[in-house]
DNA sequence: ATAACTGCAAAACATTTGCATACAG
DNA sequence: CTGTATGCAAATGTTTTGCAGTTAT
């Protein structure tokens, strides 16, 4: 999740990047939409769309559920979000500019997310492509368990 | 998904199973619980729950939509039944007794799965239960992406 | 006998949609 | 000006829940 050194020419880099994809696609460049893009980037980790349209209300700013959707997956489409399904449980998002590639790791108990690469999951994916004749786009991979940590809810249990 | 030579064998072994398991956890062995257990088990490949729901009352066997969610529970605890989350899409089922352990290859255009297998995975998995001190008790990687097949919906397009 | 299970319908939940209004181009 | 984007609220689709009645043990 590290963000950047500074932020804020991250924060330059990305909106002119959705910018120019706006533009490309003749959509309408609205304030509601940059803030959902800057309200993004100010996320730590992950977040859930509704999370994202409380904090965009509680700053003030007047954009709706709707438009949160909406705008989520035009970066989404223009890869500066990244959104997970983790379970059952609504869609997580989180910024994806910047940050290398990476998996994730699922504590059952205390629902806790930890990031990790793998460079042979890029090899998996190769052989599959050639083996399935298949153009693999992206991929999605979580390993759920138990975390050890001291303070996890369900250290004890004996399994 | 290849089902094994002798399903009736199969068949009395996943009943015995199921069997154990509610003695063991002092449920009741209801007649529904035995159907739905018959119908996953009849099953071709991925389902989701409203489609097991209607094979069922297509065969005249009365059960509700809740029985058969809390069935399928069920069965997942007695690991008969493997759950995934494809995307945002509702949950698909598919029988997990005697089949080997696989992942999912996606096409985004005509929604198709495969199964594959890559004992890489396995590799990545111990890795990160020793990186992270986590105990990983199972794992979800899909692989999404367009296959090339003739009769692709998509298949002309130039991406 | 009695507590767990069932069916049904309503509730819950995240997400999408329809429509009248606002505003970017 | 024009059509696209917006906010709102209602609709959607899947899964869960509450409850009165049923049934396995």
């Amino acid at each position: 999740m590290a963000q950047g050194k500074y932020p804020e020419a991250l924060l330059r880099e990305v909106r002119e990047i959705f910018r120019a994809y706006m533009r490309r696609k003749n959509l309408r460049q609205t304030p509601e939409r940059f803030a959902v893009l800057e309200e993004v980037y100010a996320s730590e980790g992950h977040f859930d769309a509704d999370e994202l349209f409380l904090r965009l209300r509680q700053k003030g700013a007047s954009v709706s559920r709707a438009t949160v959707y909406n705008t989520l997956e035009l970066l989404r489409e223009c890869n500066l979000v990244a959104r997970h399904q983790f379970g059952r449980n609504q869609a997580k998002y989180e910024p994806s500019y910047g940050y290398r590639q990476h998996d994730h790791l699922i504590c059952l108990d205390c629902g806790q997310v930890w990031e990790f690469c793998d460079p042979r999951l890029q090899d998996v994916q190769q052989l599959v492509e050639e083996v399935y004749n298949f153009e693999v786009t992206h991929h999605s991979l979580e390993l759920y368990g138990h975390c050890r940590r001291e303070n996890c809810p369900n250290r004890s249990t004996a399994l």
